[in-house]
Order: structure tokens, then sequence, then C-alpha cells
DNA sequence: AATGCTTATGTAAACGTTTACATTATAATA
DNA sequence: TATTATAATGTAAACGTTTACATAAGCATT
């Protein structure tokens, strides 16, 4: 049906080692019979076939990226970021999304399998076994934010330790002395860490400790609104919260408003992922932006060394860096606004 | 290196027939074999390659999606679609991003060639010769927001048009009678549809038209600003301004704002292509909401459609449809917020 | 006992490339 | 002119599957 290499050398009258080689532009074929070729090409329009090449060199020249359920900015940050570098490298893209449970997990690695060179495989809740059990162990896997200790595999982790501890530290700098956290989830990983970073930066910043100061918190709006309203009863109520995400800290700062209280005059906010929206309310938040761009160039980088190095050399856990920004909420002044937004019609 | 078929067959005894029999559980085989089989795949954790088995069956059972550069919600959007709707049909999809001049497009396609049963692309500024000069005339292709006007193949556009007519109806409906529009670029296909729309909504409701209303813009949001600068300038200034998409009319809210005047009380705003600030601006603006999802799954399921048939049925043009996201910036109350995001911590 | 019919399994071709190796043609050397 | 080195091209195996067809074994029928 389709025209494959065999009917370019057909029609050129030569073998289909010459057309190759003249595909691949080998530099030893002569340059008439080269010019009978590439007439014969153009005049069929020939394509030639990936899979037939990839099963013969025993290379995709493409990675695979699977990711959780795709939604919101972040994760189209994450393939941006992943695209590109890849594409820097002359490697495509194959992305696979909305995995939540262990079984589509394992149907994306199984499809995914044998179509790439390497994976970056970003899941919450991915454990080694499933990996191991899907994928060979030749391919070169990356793991970006995923919490497994198993050290055979390479993996990307959000410094939500630094970050906190960052963020936390800037308000100590700002004068404040009595600063609230609202935490995340129990058992969650970024939660904990985040919840780490403050601590020590207290203790750091000699400012008061005191588990009165940590209010629970499950990362979502609401819960950022009820920990705020609770803290603004306190008797002694602290001078900043510290939320240890920005949809807590809006949620926090519908609170305060309510309550008719200032931020950051009478009390100073600040939050952790820099989501988009931190930018547009009233105050904007100060927030701890991840650089995903970072986080998908380092994961590709390292896929692409594993590629190279045929997965043998020695796998490594490593902390992508993060950056406070400081906006209206903590007190300091509204930076100029980033442009987020591109829409169908731009 | 990696363990095949072969390896399989020769550790269970049987041919490597037998062996792609049990793992395509064929019913022909017989138990104690199958057991011996199995159990041969289980030792050797052999993992068939897609690639052989693509290159048989002549299927990949992938779809592609090429997109311009990705950036931002709307993509993130898109993908989200095309991968649930892909997978709903078993298919994968694979995607390649940042594709912002021709060349970078052609070789996307021809990257993404042969290792997809059918191709999504998504570009401005892609034309018909750069597709059959890259793909072969037998791989199904549905164009999603391109200006091609070739009918030999598939292709969805927002009805622009409807949108506009359906906002600028509202407006009228909201009592107002002289209704000025800040334009999108000029030869942008998108901004003629919403001009158009524009101008029938005020014939059909009567209200009052005059190119004087029509101010210039180019979808940016200083080209926003700036006409609602001139438009409130105007000795009799409108009762409500529609601009032709989100950025331009967040810089008129703006620029009306600086000027002390209450949207929507003395002036009602509307936009399109409801982009996620809008909601969070104050007061929240009213647009037209593109249902990016039903894009996806329009696409995919047209494609699939296509894949079935194999390519051989009548190509049609379709529409997507909108719709009126009214909110207090034309007068109606805000309506419940939608919770946009998902952030890394949630 | 020979024949035919199932059923299970094996053989080998096919899918579309690349590439090691073999072959031929050409030119250079003795 | 015969020999050898070089350059261009061809042959065929390989990559890992699936599957049409061939074969063999078992069994029922005559």
């Amino acid at each position: 049906m389709s025209i494959t290499i065999k009917d370019v050398a057909k029609k050129a009258n030569v073998s289909i080692a010459t057309v190759s080689r003249v595909l691949n532009n080998s530099n030893i074929v002569e340059e008439d019979t080269k010019k009978r070729v590439q007439e014969a090409v153009r005049e069929l329009v020939y394509l030639p076939n990936n899979l037939g090449r990839s099963l013969s060199i025993k290379r995709t020249e493409a990675i695979g990226l699977i990711l959780p359920d795709l939604f919101g900015e972040f994760f189209s940050e994450v393939i941006r970021g992943v695209d590109q570098t890849a594409q820097h490298h002359k490697y495509h893209l194959l992305v696979s999304s909305s995995h939540d449970d262990r079984k589509e997990i394992e149907t994306a690695l199984q499809m995914i399998r044998g179509r790439v060179d390497g994976l970056i495989i970003m899941s919450a809740d991915i454990d080694v076994q499933t990996i191991n059990k899907n994928l060979p162990k030749s391919l070169p896997v990356v793991l970006l934010n995923c919490q497994v200790d198993d050290t055979s595999y390479d993996s990307l982790n959000i410094n939500n330790y630094y970050g906190a501890h960052q963020m936390v530290s800037h308000l100590i700098n700002h004068g404040h002395k009595s600063i609230s956290i609202i935490k995340g989830p129990v058992n969650n990983h970024d939660a904990e860490e985040r919840l780490r970073g403050y601590r020590q930066a207290l203790r750091d910043g000699k400012a008061q400790f005191d588990s009165e100061l940590e209010s629970p918190g499950d990362f979502s709006e609401a819960s950022g609104y009820d920990a705020a309203r609770t803290i603004l009863k306190k008797k002694t109520r602290p001078s900043a919260i510290f939320a240890a995400n920005d949809s807590m800290a809006i949620g926090a700062l519908s609170a305060i408003q309510e309550a008719g209280v200032q931020v950051p005059e009478e009390i100073a906010l600040a939050g952790f992922d820099d989501i988009p929206i931190v930018q547009f309310v009233k105050p904007s938040l100060s927030s701890v932006r991840v650089s995903i761009n970072d986080l998908g160039v380092l994961a590709v980088n390292r896929l692409i060394q594993a590629i190279r190095e045929k997965n043998k050399f020695i796998k490594q856990k490593t902390l992508v860096p993060v950056e406070v920004i400081p906006r209206e909420s903590c007190g300091c002044p509204k930076p100029p606004r980033i442009p987020f937004y591109r829409t169908i019609s731009n």
C-alpha cells in the first residue's frame, strides 16, 4: 500500500542498500546514482518508515514522559520544559498522562515500553515493584517527584525543605517574631518537608517556636480558610502566616479579609508553589516558586546521560532548587507582572 | 541483550509462534503448553517489544498531537482532552510541541510519522503543502484551529462568530444600545470572525451600528488599555465594550478603573477566551468560553473514525461550540468560582 | 487398515529498515 | 598483461514480532 524503500530501489534501478545509503547520506555513493535515487524518492514521494528504522538501529530517538492526571499550568510547564530539552538533544517526546491508579500506570508503562529510549516518570504513588515488573532494567528511567527510596533509580525532587526555610527566614527578616504555619496533609512528603523547613528556620532565626503556632491543613483552599479563622481568634495573634501551599494561602487570605484585618500591615502571609493566581489576588501573594522548567531540563539531561552511558552509572537523587518570590502579602512591593498565559487568540 | 520471544520459546521448548499465541491469548493452544510458556515468560521477565509488534501488525495504536509552542493552561487542557479520549479508545498519545516555524513543524512531522496511526495538528501557520510533503496521504489527519481552506483534510475550528454574537447579544439584553468593540489584529482569522459576530449581533438586536464604535487592537493587553482610553474620551461614550479577547479586556479594565469609571455600573465590559485570570480580577470579567475539552474530544473522535475507515470518507469542517460565561463585568452576579488549578502539592 | 477430520504445533515469510560482508568494476601498479 | 588496491554497489542477515500455511498427531468413521 505505502511506498517503501523497495519501490524506490526498483524505480532507481539500484539495491535497497544503496537507497538506504543515499538517505543516510553515506559518502561512498556515486554522485550519479545518488541523483537517480533522490529523483526516485521525489517522484514516488517516499517517506521512510521510522518503525523499521528503529527496529534496525535499536534506537527510537524518543523519550517518554508519564504524568499523573494532567491538570493546569503545572504539568503544561513540565511538558514544555521536557519537550524543549528533548528537542535540543534531538529526541522526540511521547507523553502519556491521566494515570491516577496503579493499574493505569502499568498499562501506560507497557504501552510506552519499546517506543522510547528512556522514560521520565512523574507519579506520586508509583512503587519500584511496578517499574521493575513492567520495564526492562536496561531502560533508563528518571523519577520526578516520586517518593521512592530505592537507590537504583535516578530521582529528582523539589527542595521543599529549603524553600520553606527560605520563605520563613524572609518573614523573619521582615521583623516577624511570631509566625504561624498552616500545614499540609499528614503523611504527605512535600508537606512534611515544608514543615521541617519552617521549624528549622524558626530555630535558625531565633523566632518563637511553639506547637500552638502550627495549624492543620490539607492543601485545600477551604482548609486554609478554616485555619486562618482559628488563628485570628487566638488571644495572642501571630504577626505572619506561612501556608504550606498557595491554595491554602488564598483561602487564608479570604478569611483574613473577611475579618477586616489588613494584609500585610496587620498580618503578613506567604504561600508555596507560586501558582499563577497568586499574582492576581489583592494583595499579591508572596510564594516559593519551583522552577518547573528546571525540573524538565534536569530530568531530560539526566535521562539523556543515562541513555548515552547505557544506563550503567551511579544513580543519584537530586533536589531541584526553589526561589522565594516576595510580593505584597509579606510587605514587599509588588514585582512586575509576569505574563503567564497565552491563549488561542494570541 | 534484552529478552525476546525467542528466548522464551527456547526456555519453554516451543516455537515462537506458540509463544506469540499464548501472549495474544489465542484459544487454540493447549492448557499445558500455555502454562509452560507463561512460566518461561515470568522467569525470564519477558517484555514484548512494541516496535516489532507494530511493524508486523502495521498499527502502532498511538495517535500524535502536534502543538505550537506550549504555553499556559490552554494547551494543557487540549492535551488533557485528547489524551483522555485517546485512552478511552485504547490509543496512546504522542505529543510534540514548541513548533513555531515551518521548519520545526516539518521535522516534527517527519519524526512522528510511522509512529502513529493518526495525527492531530494544531498550528496557526501550517499549510497544506507542508502536510502533503511530509506525511503519507494514507495517514489520517485532523486539523485543529488551523486556517486551511483545503477540503481534503478534516478540520475543527472555534466558533468565533457565534461566540461573539452571543456575547454581544447578551450585552444587548442587559439593555445596552451602544456597544463598542476592541478588535483583534487585522488578517487574523479569529479576530475577523469575532468582529463579524459582533456586527451581526448589533444588527439582529437593533442596536446602534457605527464604525466609530470599532476600535483597533491586536489582542495584547496594552492595545486594550489604549483602546479603552480612546473610547472613554469620546463625547458620546458607549455603555458597553466588547473586547475581542480577554487580554485586551483586562487592559481595558485597567484603563477604565484608572479613569475612575465604574464597571459595570457606568460601562459594561466583556471579553473572549475565558482565560483563568478573568475569574480573579475585580470585577470578574464576562467572557466566552471555548470548551477546550470538547475540542480534544471531537478531534480524537474524528481521528479514530478516520483511522477505522482507513481515511476513506468525506472530510469535513466542524465548528466547536462556545459558551457565554456571564460575570460581574457585564452586570451579572459573580458565579461560583471554578477551581482551575492543581498544583504539585495537591 | 485406510481415510478423513480436528486440533495443536511448527515453519517460514512478512513488516521496513540498516549494515556487515561479498561481489564487481575501475584504476593503479608491476 | 596480469595483479592488486580501491571504490561502488549488491546480497542477505538482522532487528522482534505476527500469521498464513504446512505438518503431525490423535481420533472417529468407513
